[in-house]
DNA sequence: ATATCATATACCGATATTGGAATACATCCA
DNA sequence: TGGATGTATTCCAATATCGGTATATGATAT
């Protein structure tokens, strides 16, 4: 029998690329400006190996970019492929924002009732 | 020396549990409402217990709600987890947009270069 | 009680990831 | 040429995944 991959690789794509916490971390850092390795590491503070095996893997999404400027390697964001994850999650929008009201409209009834019964106001501290 | 987990469980947060495709698949067929463990396993041809697996990756990260209804199990979407992915795209979602504009521009004065040489007009067929 | 239907769980093999340490590679400088 | 600096790659152990098959659990009906 033929096995596939167990899990797909955090090169396949950027949901999978991003799904690493440090990863983001990362592209966050890089939002202010291109950067050197040396310095991403100092930054963040782990080794530099670890910093350079993660800009690899956002590197081969094509989540960053690299300019090789002597001994350095200047590490800059290239945030396109992120906006495949965000149309996605935009067409749950609705459902959030549906569920939000629903507790919103909850809390407020709730509030109401209180206020009915000769509770506090909303928001307000009780009288001191 | 104690050994760090290799890699963050799907199970560890949205980011994670959406970066398997199937389960990207499942919560769109769940957006379209409340469905039982079988109808999923009709609607998209995966064997039982693999739609169930994914199923329960997708409860744990809080992403789906089950109702327990005789021997059935409703499962129904609770996207509001993936606001916080969706969230993190919009912080970056400038710089994708710059960089459409840029593309648009170059194509732009490309297209006006071609015009000022005889060439064909923009999104126009050639003369026929 | 027993058979049937709906779903979950355990087991297995293959895979590839993660961090850390050591090392290779590549470039600059003296 | 040799040393120092900046970065990438290799090796390792531990872990958890994914799909498939088989089996267990749970509820209903006869």
């Amino acid at each position: 029998m033929i096995w596939d991959m167990a899990r797909a690789p955090t090169t396949l794509d950027s949901f999978n690329a991003v799904a690493e916490p440090r990863r983001r971390q990362v592209l966050g850092l890089l939002s202010e400006g291109e950067l050197p390795v040396n310095e991403i590491v100092d930054s963040l503070g782990w080794n530099q190996p670890q910093v350079s095996k993660h800009l690899g893997v956002l590197l081969e999404v094509g989540l960053v970019k690299v300019r090789h400027a002597g001994r350095q390697r200047f590490y800059s964001l290239d945030a396109a492929p992120l906006k495949e994850i965000h149309d996605w999650t935009a067409t749950f929008e609705h459902f959030w924002q549906h569920q939000l009201d629903r507790i919103k409209e909850r809390a407020e009834s709730k509030q109401a009732l209180a206020r009915s019964r000769g509770n506090v106001p909303p928001g307000g501290l009780s009288a001191s």
